[in-house]
RNA sequence: GACUCAGUAGCUCAGUUGGUAGAGCACAUCCCUUUUAAGGAUGGGGUCCUGAGUUCGAACCUCAGCUGAGUCA
Protein backbone atom coordinates (compact mmCIF):
# COMPACT_ATOMS: atom_id res chain seq x y z
CA UNK A 1 0.00 0.00 0.00
CA UNK A 2 1.64 3.21 -1.14
CA UNK A 3 1.92 6.12 1.55
CA UNK A 4 0.82 9.49 0.71
CA UNK A 5 0.83 12.74 3.12
CA UNK A 6 -1.46 15.24 1.88
CA UNK A 7 -1.33 18.74 2.56
CA UNK A 8 -4.35 19.23 4.78
CA UNK A 9 -5.19 23.04 4.72
CA UNK A 10 -8.30 22.91 6.71
CA UNK A 11 -10.37 24.06 4.00
CA UNK A 12 -12.95 22.27 1.95
CA UNK A 13 -10.99 20.95 -1.15
CA UNK A 14 -8.04 19.26 0.38
CA UNK A 15 -10.17 17.28 2.94
CA UNK A 16 -11.87 15.92 0.03
CA UNK A 17 -9.11 15.33 -1.85
CA UNK A 18 -8.01 13.21 1.46
CA UNK A 19 -11.30 11.20 1.86
CA UNK A 20 -10.52 10.43 -2.27
CA UNK A 21 -6.99 9.04 -1.35
CA UNK A 22 -8.58 6.92 1.16
CA UNK A 23 -11.44 5.14 -0.83
CA UNK A 24 -8.59 4.89 -3.33
CA UNK A 25 -6.56 2.79 -0.65
CA UNK A 26 -3.70 4.42 -0.41
CA UNK A 27 -2.10 4.99 2.87
CA UNK A 28 -2.83 8.63 4.07
CA UNK A 29 -1.65 11.01 6.22
CA UNK A 30 -2.91 14.53 7.05
CA UNK A 31 -0.08 17.16 7.17
CA UNK A 32 -0.58 20.60 7.75
CA UNK A 33 1.51 23.38 7.46
CA UNK A 34 1.59 26.87 9.36
CA UNK A 35 3.55 29.39 7.47
CA UNK A 36 2.99 32.67 8.63
CA UNK A 37 2.51 34.57 12.12
CA UNK A 38 2.50 38.14 11.46
CA UNK A 39 -1.01 39.50 10.40
CA UNK A 40 0.17 42.81 9.58
CA UNK A 41 -2.11 44.81 6.77
CA UNK A 42 -4.49 41.45 7.36
CA UNK A 43 -7.87 42.50 6.09
CA UNK A 44 -11.03 40.99 7.91
CA UNK A 45 -10.98 41.89 11.55
CA UNK A 46 -9.93 38.16 13.07
CA UNK A 47 -7.57 35.72 12.46
CA UNK A 48 -8.94 33.09 9.82
CA UNK A 49 -5.72 31.38 9.63
CA UNK A 50 -5.91 30.91 13.32
CA UNK A 51 -9.08 27.83 12.37
CA UNK A 52 -7.41 26.82 9.92
CA UNK A 53 -5.07 23.80 12.05
CA UNK A 54 -8.75 23.28 13.90
CA UNK A 55 -10.31 22.62 11.14
CA UNK A 56 -7.82 20.45 9.60
CA UNK A 57 -7.67 18.18 12.46
CA UNK A 58 -11.08 17.32 12.72
CA UNK A 59 -10.77 16.25 8.96
CA UNK A 60 -8.14 13.73 9.63
CA UNK A 61 -9.89 12.53 12.48
CA UNK A 62 -13.40 12.22 11.05
CA UNK A 63 -11.41 10.19 8.21
CA UNK A 64 -9.61 8.23 10.55
CA UNK A 65 -6.27 9.43 9.22
CA UNK A 66 -2.73 10.43 10.78
CA UNK A 67 -2.39 13.94 11.53
CA UNK A 68 0.84 15.74 12.17
CA UNK A 69 1.74 20.05 11.26
CA UNK A 70 4.96 21.03 10.22
CA UNK A 71 6.03 24.65 10.59
CA UNK A 72 7.49 26.12 7.35
CA UNK A 73 7.47 29.54 8.22
CA UNK A 74 10.92 29.76 8.17
CA UNK A 75 11.71 28.67 4.35
CA UNK A 76 8.61 30.60 3.33
CA UNK A 77 9.27 33.94 4.86
CA UNK A 78 12.93 33.36 3.17
CA UNK A 79 11.81 31.99 -0.15
CA UNK A 80 8.29 33.25 -0.58
CA UNK A 81 7.88 36.90 1.26
CA UNK A 82 11.42 38.19 0.72
CA UNK A 83 10.76 37.78 -2.89
CA UNK A 84 7.99 39.29 -2.78
CA UNK A 85 9.25 42.96 -0.96
CA UNK A 86 12.38 42.21 -3.66
CA UNK A 87 10.22 42.16 -6.49
CA UNK A 88 7.86 45.23 -5.35
CA UNK A 89 11.02 47.29 -4.55
CA UNK A 90 12.13 46.57 -8.22
CA UNK A 91 8.96 47.93 -9.65
CA UNK A 92 7.99 44.47 -10.72
CA UNK A 93 4.86 42.67 -9.61
CA UNK A 94 5.50 39.30 -7.87
CA UNK A 95 3.40 36.11 -7.87
CA UNK A 96 4.08 34.49 -4.97
CA UNK A 97 1.36 32.50 -4.50
CA UNK A 98 3.40 30.49 -7.74
CA UNK A 99 6.84 31.07 -6.21
CA UNK A 100 4.75 29.00 -2.84
CA UNK A 101 4.50 26.15 -4.92
CA UNK A 102 7.49 25.64 -6.19
CA UNK A 103 9.32 26.90 -3.02
CA UNK A 104 7.19 25.20 -0.29
CA UNK A 105 4.48 22.96 -0.89
CA UNK A 106 6.19 21.08 -3.82
CA UNK A 107 9.70 21.11 -2.04
CA UNK A 108 10.33 21.86 1.69
CA UNK A 109 6.72 20.44 2.50
CA UNK A 110 8.07 17.04 0.01
CA UNK A 111 10.62 17.02 2.30
CA UNK A 112 8.90 17.05 5.59
CA UNK A 113 6.19 14.73 4.28
CA UNK A 114 8.85 11.68 3.12
CA UNK A 115 10.02 11.93 6.60
CA UNK A 116 6.65 10.50 7.39
CA UNK A 117 7.45 8.20 4.76
CA UNK A 118 5.22 9.48 1.97
CA UNK A 119 6.14 8.38 -1.80
CA UNK A 120 3.71 10.24 -2.86
CA UNK A 121 2.68 14.22 -2.09
CA UNK A 122 -0.92 15.22 -2.84
CA UNK A 123 -2.54 18.62 -2.77
CA UNK A 124 -5.85 19.77 -3.00
CA UNK A 125 -5.15 21.54 -6.15
CA UNK A 126 -7.50 22.12 -9.23
CA UNK A 127 -5.60 20.25 -11.96
CA UNK A 128 -4.58 17.11 -13.33
CA UNK A 129 -1.96 14.72 -13.93
CA UNK A 130 -0.66 11.90 -16.51
CA UNK A 131 2.39 10.54 -17.80
CA UNK A 132 3.94 8.63 -20.87
CA UNK A 133 6.78 7.02 -21.75
CA UNK A 134 9.26 8.25 -24.68
CA UNK A 135 12.71 7.15 -25.20
CA UNK A 136 12.44 4.91 -22.17
CA UNK A 137 11.98 7.61 -20.28
CA UNK A 138 8.82 8.38 -18.07
CA UNK A 139 7.26 12.11 -18.86
CA UNK A 140 4.61 14.00 -16.38
CA UNK A 141 1.76 16.33 -17.71
CA UNK A 142 0.43 18.87 -15.81
CA UNK A 143 -3.08 19.08 -17.06
CA UNK A 144 -6.21 21.83 -16.68
CA UNK A 145 -8.91 20.82 -13.81
CA UNK A 146 -11.78 19.30 -15.17
CA UNK A 147 -14.02 22.43 -13.52
CA UNK A 148 -12.88 24.84 -16.00
CA UNK A 149 -13.99 27.68 -13.49
CA UNK A 150 -11.60 26.63 -10.87
CA UNK A 151 -8.10 25.50 -12.70
CA UNK A 152 -5.21 26.11 -10.72
CA UNK A 153 -2.92 25.05 -12.65
CA UNK A 154 -1.67 28.50 -13.62
CA UNK A 155 -0.26 28.27 -9.73
CA UNK A 156 2.15 25.38 -10.34
CA UNK A 157 2.96 26.63 -13.52
CA UNK A 158 7.24 26.41 -12.22
CA UNK A 159 6.82 22.84 -11.23
CA UNK A 160 9.44 20.56 -12.63
CA UNK A 161 9.47 17.34 -13.74
CA UNK A 162 10.93 15.80 -10.80
CA UNK A 163 8.29 18.00 -8.48
CA UNK A 164 5.90 16.52 -10.77
CA UNK A 165 6.70 13.04 -9.97
CA UNK A 166 5.75 13.11 -6.69
CA UNK A 167 2.43 14.73 -6.93
CA UNK A 168 -0.92 13.28 -7.04
CA UNK A 169 -4.21 15.74 -7.35
CA UNK A 170 -7.01 13.70 -6.24
CA UNK A 171 -9.58 16.15 -6.90
CA UNK A 172 -8.48 17.00 -10.39
CA UNK A 173 -11.27 15.27 -12.32
CA UNK A 174 -14.11 16.92 -10.70
CA UNK A 175 -16.40 20.17 -9.82
CA UNK A 176 -16.33 22.39 -7.28
CA UNK A 177 -20.07 21.85 -6.67
CA UNK A 178 -18.96 18.00 -6.23
CA UNK A 179 -16.39 18.83 -3.99
CA UNK A 180 -18.90 20.80 -1.90
CA UNK A 181 -21.79 17.88 -2.03
CA UNK A 182 -18.89 15.13 -1.15
CA UNK A 183 -18.04 17.22 1.96
CA UNK A 184 -21.41 17.51 3.18
CA UNK A 185 -22.20 13.73 2.61
CA UNK A 186 -19.06 13.18 4.53
CA UNK A 187 -20.48 15.17 7.57
CA UNK A 188 -16.70 17.32 7.22
CA UNK A 189 -16.54 20.05 9.08
CA UNK A 190 -15.01 21.60 6.18
CA UNK A 191 -18.04 21.33 3.95
CA UNK A 192 -19.54 24.77 4.16
CA UNK A 193 -16.22 26.79 4.79
CA UNK A 194 -15.54 29.81 2.39
CA UNK A 195 -12.95 29.44 0.34
CA UNK A 196 -9.67 31.15 0.61
CA UNK A 197 -8.56 33.97 -0.54
CA UNK A 198 -5.11 36.44 -0.66
CA UNK A 199 -1.82 35.35 -0.73
CA UNK A 200 -1.54 31.59 0.13
CA UNK A 201 -1.00 31.38 4.18
CA UNK A 202 -0.80 34.97 4.70
CA UNK A 203 -4.33 35.92 3.77
CA UNK A 204 -6.12 38.81 2.13
CA UNK A 205 -4.16 42.13 3.06
CA UNK A 206 -4.16 45.47 2.38
CA UNK A 207 -1.12 45.55 -0.14
CA UNK A 208 0.09 48.89 0.43
CA UNK A 209 0.17 48.60 4.16
CA UNK A 210 1.76 45.13 3.85
CA UNK A 211 4.49 46.31 1.89
CA UNK A 212 5.18 49.18 4.18
CA UNK A 213 6.90 47.03 6.88
CA UNK A 214 9.51 47.06 4.48
CA UNK A 215 9.02 49.50 1.70
CA UNK A 216 9.45 53.16 2.91
CA UNK A 217 6.71 55.24 2.18
CA UNK A 218 7.56 58.39 -0.50
CA UNK A 219 5.71 60.86 -1.67
CA UNK A 220 5.65 61.23 -5.81
CA UNK A 221 3.38 62.88 -8.46
CA UNK A 222 0.60 60.85 -10.91
CA UNK A 223 0.91 61.72 -14.52
CA UNK A 224 -1.93 61.29 -16.98
CA UNK A 225 -0.77 60.30 -20.57
CA UNK A 226 -3.97 61.45 -23.09
CA UNK A 227 -4.90 58.44 -25.26
CA UNK A 228 -3.76 60.39 -27.84
CA UNK A 229 -0.18 61.28 -27.23
CA UNK A 230 2.26 61.24 -29.84
CA UNK A 231 4.64 58.12 -28.78
CA UNK A 232 1.52 56.19 -29.43
CA UNK A 233 1.10 56.54 -33.22
CA UNK A 234 5.11 56.42 -33.24
CA UNK A 235 4.93 52.52 -32.04
CA UNK A 236 5.64 49.58 -33.91
CA UNK A 237 2.31 47.67 -34.28
CA UNK A 238 2.71 44.61 -36.64
CA UNK A 239 -0.16 41.61 -38.06
CA UNK A 240 0.03 38.40 -36.05
CA UNK A 241 0.81 36.64 -39.16
CA UNK A 242 4.07 38.44 -40.15
CA UNK A 243 7.51 37.41 -39.90
CA UNK A 244 9.30 39.89 -37.68
CA UNK A 245 13.13 40.51 -38.12
CA UNK A 246 14.60 40.19 -34.55
CA UNK A 247 15.19 43.60 -34.30
CA UNK A 248 11.10 44.33 -34.47
CA UNK A 249 10.79 41.82 -32.32
CA UNK A 250 12.65 43.69 -29.68
CA UNK A 251 11.28 46.93 -30.20
CA UNK A 252 7.48 45.51 -30.13
CA UNK A 253 7.91 43.50 -27.02
CA UNK A 254 8.99 46.49 -24.97
CA UNK A 255 6.87 48.35 -22.67
CA UNK A 256 5.48 52.09 -22.97
CA UNK A 257 8.59 54.20 -21.22
CA UNK A 258 7.43 57.74 -20.36
CA UNK A 259 8.41 60.98 -19.53
CA UNK A 260 7.14 63.29 -17.67
CA UNK A 261 6.72 65.63 -20.24
CA UNK A 262 4.59 63.08 -22.05
CA UNK A 263 1.57 64.36 -19.94
CA UNK A 264 0.12 66.40 -16.78
CA UNK A 265 0.16 66.01 -13.87
CA UNK A 266 -3.04 65.00 -12.30
CA UNK A 267 -2.43 63.65 -8.30
CA UNK A 268 0.36 62.38 -5.88
CA UNK A 269 1.17 59.22 -4.60
CA UNK A 270 2.88 57.70 -1.87
CA UNK A 271 5.30 55.58 -3.22
CA UNK A 272 5.43 54.22 -7.44
CA UNK A 273 5.61 50.76 -6.08
CA UNK A 274 2.82 50.59 -3.85
CA UNK A 275 1.02 50.33 -7.50
CA UNK A 276 0.82 47.73 -10.37
CA UNK A 277 0.17 48.45 -13.87
CA UNK A 278 -3.31 47.79 -15.14
CA UNK A 279 -4.63 48.98 -11.55
CA UNK A 280 -7.47 51.44 -10.77
CA UNK A 281 -8.56 51.68 -7.28
CA UNK A 282 -6.50 53.66 -4.92
CA UNK A 283 -4.99 56.42 -7.53
CA UNK A 284 -7.49 59.07 -5.45
CA UNK A 285 -8.18 60.83 -8.54
CA UNK A 286 -11.28 62.14 -9.58
CA UNK A 287 -12.51 64.75 -12.15
CA UNK A 288 -11.81 62.64 -15.43
CA UNK A 289 -14.72 61.24 -17.26
CA UNK A 290 -13.77 57.72 -17.43
CA UNK A 291 -11.46 56.25 -15.15
CA UNK A 292 -7.90 56.64 -15.12
CA UNK A 293 -5.72 53.06 -14.92
CA UNK A 294 -1.94 52.64 -13.98
CA UNK A 295 -0.01 52.67 -17.67
CA UNK A 296 3.70 52.41 -15.86
CA UNK A 297 5.40 52.58 -12.91
CA UNK A 298 9.01 54.36 -12.62
CA UNK A 299 10.70 53.93 -9.42
CA UNK A 300 14.05 55.60 -9.83
CA UNK A 301 11.73 58.83 -10.23
CA UNK A 302 8.87 57.67 -8.37
CA UNK A 303 6.29 58.06 -11.18
CA UNK A 304 3.11 56.69 -11.39
CA UNK A 305 1.99 57.23 -15.49
CA UNK A 306 -1.81 57.03 -15.84
CA UNK A 307 -4.27 56.88 -18.51
CA UNK A 308 -7.86 57.35 -19.05
CA UNK A 309 -10.40 54.51 -19.94
CA UNK A 310 -9.81 50.53 -21.01
CA UNK A 311 -9.03 51.57 -24.28
CA UNK A 312 -6.30 53.34 -23.86
CA UNK A 313 -3.09 52.64 -25.93
CA UNK A 314 -1.02 52.46 -23.28
CA UNK A 315 -2.77 49.77 -21.39
CA UNK A 316 -3.37 47.05 -23.95
CA UNK A 317 0.27 45.36 -25.94
CA UNK A 318 0.56 42.80 -28.42
CA UNK A 319 3.66 41.07 -27.11
CA UNK A 320 6.30 40.12 -24.15
CA UNK A 321 9.36 39.16 -23.59
CA UNK A 322 10.81 36.55 -20.90
CA UNK A 323 14.63 36.40 -20.48
CA UNK A 324 16.67 32.97 -20.84
CA UNK A 325 17.05 32.59 -16.71
CA UNK A 326 13.60 32.96 -16.18
CA UNK A 327 11.93 30.91 -18.65
CA UNK A 328 11.03 27.28 -17.68
CA UNK A 329 9.41 23.93 -19.20
CA UNK A 330 7.59 21.94 -17.63
CA UNK A 331 7.98 19.77 -20.08
CA UNK A 332 11.71 19.93 -21.38
CA UNK A 333 11.16 17.67 -24.19
CA UNK A 334 9.04 20.43 -25.53
CA UNK A 335 11.15 23.30 -25.05
CA UNK A 336 11.95 25.71 -28.24
CA UNK A 337 15.62 25.90 -29.32
CA UNK A 338 16.65 28.94 -30.61
CA UNK A 339 15.09 30.13 -33.73
CA UNK A 340 12.31 27.99 -32.80
CA UNK A 341 8.60 28.60 -32.98
CA UNK A 342 5.31 27.58 -32.23
CA UNK A 343 1.58 28.56 -31.93
CA UNK A 344 0.16 27.81 -28.58
CA UNK A 345 -2.39 29.42 -26.17
CA UNK A 346 -1.34 31.62 -23.19
CA UNK A 347 -2.50 33.13 -19.90
CA UNK A 348 -0.83 36.01 -17.99
CA UNK A 349 -2.99 35.89 -15.05
CA UNK A 350 -4.58 33.14 -12.89
CA UNK A 351 -8.37 32.76 -14.53
CA UNK A 352 -8.30 34.55 -17.80
CA UNK A 353 -9.04 32.81 -20.35
CA UNK A 354 -6.36 31.23 -22.94
CA UNK A 355 -5.08 33.05 -25.74
CA UNK A 356 -4.08 32.09 -29.01
CA UNK A 357 -0.32 33.69 -29.40
CA UNK A 358 2.80 32.59 -31.39
CA UNK A 359 5.88 31.80 -29.16
CA UNK A 360 9.35 33.19 -30.63
CA UNK A 361 12.36 31.44 -29.38
CA UNK A 362 15.76 33.57 -30.07
CA UNK A 363 19.20 33.66 -27.95
CA UNK A 364 18.35 36.55 -25.88
CA UNK A 365 15.27 34.84 -24.61
CA UNK A 366 11.74 33.39 -25.22
CA UNK A 367 9.16 36.42 -27.57
CA UNK A 368 5.40 35.88 -27.45
CA UNK A 369 3.11 37.78 -30.01
CA UNK A 370 -0.38 37.99 -28.86
CA UNK A 371 -3.53 37.43 -31.84
CA UNK A 372 -5.56 40.18 -29.65
CA UNK A 373 -3.88 42.70 -27.53
CA UNK A 374 -3.55 42.00 -23.69
CA UNK A 375 -4.75 44.72 -21.20
CA UNK A 376 -1.66 45.37 -18.51
CA UNK A 377 1.07 42.52 -19.48
CA UNK A 378 2.77 43.34 -15.90
CA UNK A 379 6.71 42.77 -15.49
CA UNK A 380 7.25 40.21 -12.43
CA UNK A 381 4.07 38.26 -13.17
CA UNK A 382 3.70 35.17 -14.87
CA UNK A 383 2.98 33.92 -18.71
CA UNK A 384 2.06 30.32 -18.78
CA UNK A 385 2.01 28.37 -21.87
CA UNK A 386 -0.45 25.60 -22.84
CA UNK A 387 -0.96 22.56 -25.43
CA UNK A 388 -4.19 22.42 -25.13
CA UNK A 389 -5.11 21.36 -21.86
CA UNK A 390 -1.69 20.91 -20.77
CA UNK A 391 0.52 23.50 -18.97
CA UNK A 392 4.20 22.90 -20.75
CA UNK A 393 5.89 26.13 -19.70
CA UNK A 394 6.16 29.43 -18.36
CA UNK A 395 7.96 32.37 -17.46
CA UNK A 396 8.35 35.50 -15.45
CA UNK A 397 7.64 38.53 -17.99
CA UNK A 398 10.35 41.21 -17.89
C1' G B 1 -10.59 101.42 -14.13
C1' A B 2 -14.71 99.41 -17.34
C1' C B 3 -16.98 95.20 -19.25
C1' U B 4 -18.01 89.84 -19.95
C1' C B 5 -18.33 85.01 -18.03
C1' A B 6 -18.08 81.70 -14.00
C1' G B 7 -18.72 80.24 -8.54
C1' U B 8 -23.85 73.45 -7.45
C1' A B 9 -21.20 66.66 -3.90
C1' G B 10 -13.66 65.31 -2.79
C1' C B 11 -12.91 66.48 -8.51
C1' U B 12 -15.10 67.81 -13.54
C1' C B 13 -19.62 69.51 -14.70
C1' A B 14 -25.30 69.19 -15.83
C1' G B 15 -29.88 71.26 -14.06
C1' U B 16 -35.69 72.84 -13.54
C1' U B 17 -40.57 79.23 -17.76
C1' G B 18 -38.77 79.71 -9.72
C1' G B 19 -41.48 74.55 -5.91
C1' U B 20 -34.95 73.11 -1.54
C1' A B 21 -30.82 68.97 -6.75
C1' G B 22 -28.22 64.96 -10.68
C1' A B 23 -24.11 62.44 -13.82
C1' G B 24 -19.19 60.75 -14.60
C1' C B 25 -14.80 60.26 -11.93
C1' A B 26 -13.10 59.61 -6.78
C1' C B 27 -14.26 57.10 -2.15
C1' A B 28 -16.58 53.04 1.00
C1' U B 29 -18.86 48.29 1.54
C1' C B 30 -20.17 43.67 -0.47
C1' C B 31 -19.73 39.83 -4.45
C1' C B 32 -16.20 37.44 -7.57
C1' U B 33 -11.03 35.50 -6.95
C1' U B 34 -5.65 30.84 -3.29
C1' U B 35 -1.02 36.44 -6.87
C1' U B 36 -1.24 41.77 -8.46
C1' A B 37 -5.19 43.55 -10.92
C1' A B 38 -9.64 43.87 -13.50
C1' G B 39 -14.99 43.13 -13.33
C1' G B 40 -20.14 43.21 -10.97
C1' A B 41 -23.58 45.19 -7.21
C1' U B 42 -24.78 48.60 -3.52
C1' G B 43 -23.89 53.01 -0.82
C1' G B 44 -22.21 57.56 1.88
C1' G B 45 -21.70 62.50 0.86
C1' G B 46 -24.09 68.95 -1.09
C1' U B 47 -25.46 76.06 4.12
C1' C B 48 -26.55 74.88 -4.73
C1' C B 49 -20.09 81.58 -2.91
C1' U B 50 -22.03 85.41 0.92
C1' G B 51 -25.74 89.04 2.30
C1' A B 52 -30.18 91.53 1.25
C1' G B 53 -34.62 91.90 -1.79
C1' U B 54 -38.95 90.21 -5.01
C1' U B 55 -42.28 85.88 -4.26
C1' C B 56 -46.84 81.66 -0.91
C1' G B 57 -42.06 79.64 -2.24
C1' A B 58 -35.50 80.86 -5.13
C1' A B 59 -30.01 77.14 -6.28
C1' C B 60 -32.49 79.16 -10.61
C1' C B 61 -35.20 86.51 -10.79
C1' U B 62 -33.07 91.62 -8.79
C1' C B 63 -29.22 94.35 -6.14
C1' A B 64 -24.65 94.54 -3.45
C1' G B 65 -20.26 92.09 -2.00
C1' C B 66 -16.37 88.35 -2.25
C1' U B 67 -13.40 84.96 -5.34
C1' G B 68 -11.59 83.17 -10.09
C1' A B 69 -10.96 83.46 -15.51
C1' G B 70 -10.96 86.52 -19.67
C1' U B 71 -11.59 91.05 -22.78
C1' C B 72 -10.92 96.31 -23.43
C1' A B 73 -8.58 100.72 -21.88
Amino acid sequence: METVVIGLSGGVDSSVAANILKEQGYNVIGLFMKNWHDTTGLLEGDCPAHDDVVFAQLVARKLNIPFHTVDLSKEYGKRVVDYMFAEYKKGRTPNPDVLCNREIKFDVFIDAARELGAEKVATGHYCRKDEFEKDGKTYYRLLAGADKNKDQSYFLCQLSQEQLKMAMFPIGEIEKPRVRKIASDLNLATAERKDSQGICFVGKVDLPTFLQQKLDTKPGVIIEIAKDAELFSKRLDMAYDENPKDEELRKIVRPYYYFPKNGEIVGQHNGAHFYTIGQRKGLNVGGKKEPLFVLSIDIEKNIVYTGQGHNHPGLNRRALFIRNDELHWIRPDLALGNSQEKELKVRIRYRQPLQKARLLKRESGLFILFKEKQRGITSGQFAAFYNGEELIGSGVIA
